[in-house]
DNA sequence: TGTTTGTTCGCACGAGTTGCAGATTAGCAC
DNA sequence: GTGCTAATCTGCAACTCGTGCGAACAAACA
């Protein structure tokens, strides 16, 4: 995701209002690797913006997800988690805490898949279940 | 997922009851490689048992679920689907029509990863996103 | 056939998310 | 700075998917 300023010019550009509300997910976005639900956001928005509505939240990332500036990820019907890191990447989920992670994976172009030759790829995802160290620890 | 024979014992075995309703679904269930929702399940045992509850269709996938008997595929978080192929492989979903495709992939054992050294894995799993030969056709 | 225990069903409820409409405000022109 | 207008915010209702609960029911077995 781009940088909070990056995104006021952005919103700017196409038409769309820069709002206090809007300001303060951008930032708290920037640069987060917690893969925060909407819910998580909100708590979190709310300590610094008493009031903001949770409707907002969901808009908000609503519109940085069709702008393709903020990535969403559902791990087993959870609720939706949001991942600013747009770049090509894949998850791995902790079994016990919840925890994701944002990993590379090289090579998945050398797989061999039985895949029909009617379907057309356009894209693949692979998440990784297991245990993180601070569980794997305790 | 074993035939409705052998699921009959295997319930029957372990102290469960073997009604009319879970018969049906274990029937609708076998060689099913639709991936259907709770839902589309209720609609077509309805058609053969009217007055069969969705809580019932529920209550006997969770079942088959917990037995290791069913899979289940949560994709873009939409309704779950249930998979009575329990063996390793992975899925292919066209974006255009919702259709899930079962795939084998070979060489993710090879796959070259930066997850963290204290992440143990037990488990992966792949989708494709595309489109389908009849929707490609179309 | 009777008893026991698991099952079914319907309803209410809960989480997560979206639709709606009125009040509010950012952005721009003057 | 003031006013205008369209976009936004908010709160609430509604919606989807799934689960908890309890009364009625039925499979399994003696």
């Amino acid at each position: 995701m781009r940088s909070p300023q990056e995104l006021t010019e952005r919103f700017r550009s196409e038409g769309l209002k820069v709002t206090p509300q809007r300001q303060l997910l951008f930032s708290l976005l920037h640069n987060n690797t917690e893969h925060p639900t909407a819910e998580a956001l909100y708590s979190t928005a709310s300590e610094q913006m008493p009031g903001i509505s949770l409707r907002t939240v969901y808009q908000t990332l609503s519109d940085l997800t069709s702008m393709g500036e903020l990535g969403q990820v559902s791990i087993d019907n959870g609720p939706a988690r949001f991942d600013p890191n747009i770049t090509d990447h894949h998850h791995a989920v902790c079994d016990i805490c919840g925890a994701i992670f944002d990993i590379h994976v090289d090579g998945t172009a050398k797989l061999a898949t039985n895949i029909d030759s009617g379907f057309t790829p356009s894209s693949m995802s692979i998440v990784y279940h297991g245990s993180c160290a601070s569980c794997v620890a305790a």
